[in-house]
DNA sequence: TTCGATCACTTCGCACGCGATCTAATATAC
DNA sequence: GTATATTAGATCGCGTGCGAAGTGATCGAA
């Protein structure tokens, strides 16, 4: 039978740092929000904005929930972001004519060409860090796979 | 030669949100901590807290710079934090007395008892998620690779 | 048809994260 | 020994994230 002390030595090591997965995951995803802040800035936008334009350019118009969907981000997340970037020219906010409680995002010209401003966004990222595609395809399906669990998990998943 | 539109297509594959590997990483890191908060709120917590406590736990008594080095985080988000932490008891913080320019964290009592209340935490989490340990310590790995690579890597590299 | 759910979004409050800047203490140069 | 540079934290401002509560529109059952 194990001792006391024992026992807490193992639940110690439970609670290193270097033992747990959310820590790395919370790390990495600061790192990269740093690495495209200097290419993001000069264009006026946050990276929290990006990932709203990147599904803009794939479903515009759409709905503010629509978005929140694609982006894991409720409302009201959502709601101040997307004055911000309506401020900024990229996009428009009107209510629905059929269902007057939805807000129909649409793209301006701007953030249309924003577009193009943004295409080698991706590849000058590539080329600053030296991680293998090959790697980085493997754990973007990692991650993917574990967002899938993360999700049916209990607990608040809202969105 | 490619056309300026098929050109314009493989741009636009790049920027499709189903091949960043960024968002990925950006949505797991909040569904983790969504997945935390429950467990952590009863004990005052949040969950950038319970990530300092961890350290805390291992380094303690240590100094503000010593805390974000190993958090990666910097000293105008970690001082209000530590000062929060101070509040709920948990810790102190004073200035040293060799050197007055470094402030010095320990933990309280309480700060020491809270462990036993956390040990708990990373069990039930594993318990709740359906993610085999196998492939928990595989991402983890690719995940110290790619933050070590985030880290050598050109701009603001602060901390 | 009308009145209580439900829905889509908004508002509020609080805690990060972080660039920029400030302050006080120490190190270094001369 | 004084002037300058560097260092450790603190402060400020702004933009997220998100729980909780609010508002107005729509749906559904009686």
């Amino acid at each position: 039978m194990k001792s006391a002390t024992e026992h807490m030595a193992v639940k110690d090591d439970l609670l290193r740092l270097d033992r747990q997965l959310c820590f790395p995951l919370y790390a990495a995803s600061r790192l990269i929000t740093r690495l495209y802040q200097p290419m993001l800035e000069p264009l006026g936008l946050t990276y929290p904005q990006y990932i709203v334009m990147l599904i803009l350019w794939e479903d515009a118009p759409c709905s503010v929930s629509r978005v929140g969907e694609r982006a894991l981000l409720n409302s009201n997340t959502l709601t101040p972001l997307l004055k911000r970037l309506e401020h900024l020219g990229y996009v428009r906010r009107a209510r629905g004519t059929a269902d007057e409680r939805v807000v129909q995002i649409s793209l301006t010209a701007a953030g249309n060409a924003l577009k193009i401003d943004c295409a080698c966004v991706p590849e000058t990222l590539l080329a600053n860090v030296s991680y293998s595609p090959e790697k980085a395809i493997a754990l973007k399906e990692s991650l993917d796979e574990l967002i899938r669990k993360l999700q049916e998990a209990p607990g608040r998943n809202s969105t």
